[in-house]
DNA sequence: GAGAGACTACTCGGATACAGTCTGTCCGAGTAAATCCGG
DNA sequence: CCGGATTTACTCGGACAGACTGTATCCGAGTAGTCTCTC
């Protein structure tokens, strides 16, 4: 069970996003160039996203991508469910019901007790993830990198963007 | 990200095998046919329980499987990853080293904030997971599961046990 | 009746096959800004 | 200089291909009980 690097993507193309001016729009290209990630299948993720309502996008040269809504609005979870899927990690087959010993038709009452725990811990990843915005991510991520390389990257998004 | 259906059959199987009696063994054979699943697929499961020391076997006739330790020594955690794998379900590739704002040969001071933010999360899943033994899985299945299924599928399987 | 050998039922490991997903590429349609051209 | 037509740069969606993984089956080798056969 691995996260798919469309996840890693998307994670980082709205951490970048997040820091983009009121009515800003950054292209596919400018953001596949800053990760060194291919540009078409970039577009797919963010396409993915875009389909979620997480992301805001305008056509034409000086088009792009936009965080739909404020950075403390978006959390983690918002972007890994949009990639990822918002299903359970864990599907139970009910195979307690191939039970030869059961009788004949008979009707569980209730969830199977191994699916129930492995949905709760589902659960804990989950609201680990929801925890965490991207405005909290951003300042992280503030201390975190050198300011020299903060500021360049900022500039070079700003020139990029339209 | 979903996880294999092995997972869920090899919690069952464990659950199935926490209950039977010291020194007793029950066949690939028998754990197929009571959760109606395919013999030869299952035995790929127990394998790998089997190489993570969960699982104990002998062979010939009578010959099958057994816990390798008490129940309360397994926890759900341990079958999950003898089965999915230990890595972390998030791998970082560290794209931000593409960044083209970054000096030439510019070394990270730790792992990328993205990174660290997925691993809790993932470690969060993990300690739910590892909260949980057999011990109390069978606590918990014993109220849940109707007496009389319960009692004759523990007959069933004693008298096809070795 | 006892012991040796054949038989049986099981685990284990490898080989193979098939389907689905993930990754990645390519192309055409549609859209909006910028540019060009004619009046 | 102005307005309409063209060009350009982008998004969006679908089609397609290759690699990998998950699911599933089959078979042969090895092992430990059981059964049979012979003495």
């Amino acid at each position: 069970m691995i996260l798919k690097s469309q996840v890693e993507w998307a994670l980082h193309c709205c951490a970048i996003l997040s820091g983009l001016p009121e009515g800003r729009y950054l292209s596919t290209k400018a953001l596949a160039e800053l990760h060194g990630l291919p540009k078409e299948y970039l577009s797919k993720a963010l396409q993915t996203l875009s389909q979620a309502g997480l992301v805001r996008t305008t056509l034409g040269p000086t088009g792009g991508y936009r965080l739909a809504k404020a950075a403390s609005e978006i959390t983690f979870l918002d972007v890994v469910e949009a990639v990822e899927g918002n299903g359970r990690t864990f599907v139970c087959q009910n195979i307690r019901a191939n039970n030869p010993c059961r009788p004949e038709g008979y009707c569980e009452s209730g969830p199977c007790a191994i699916a129930r725990i492995m949905w709760e811990a589902d659960e804990a990843w989950r609201n680990a993830l929801r925890r965490v915005t991207f405005a909290e991510l951003g300042k992280i991520l503030e201390k975190d990198i050198a300011p020299e390389i903060w500021s360049g990257t900022f500039e070079w998004v700003l020139k990029r963007s339209g």
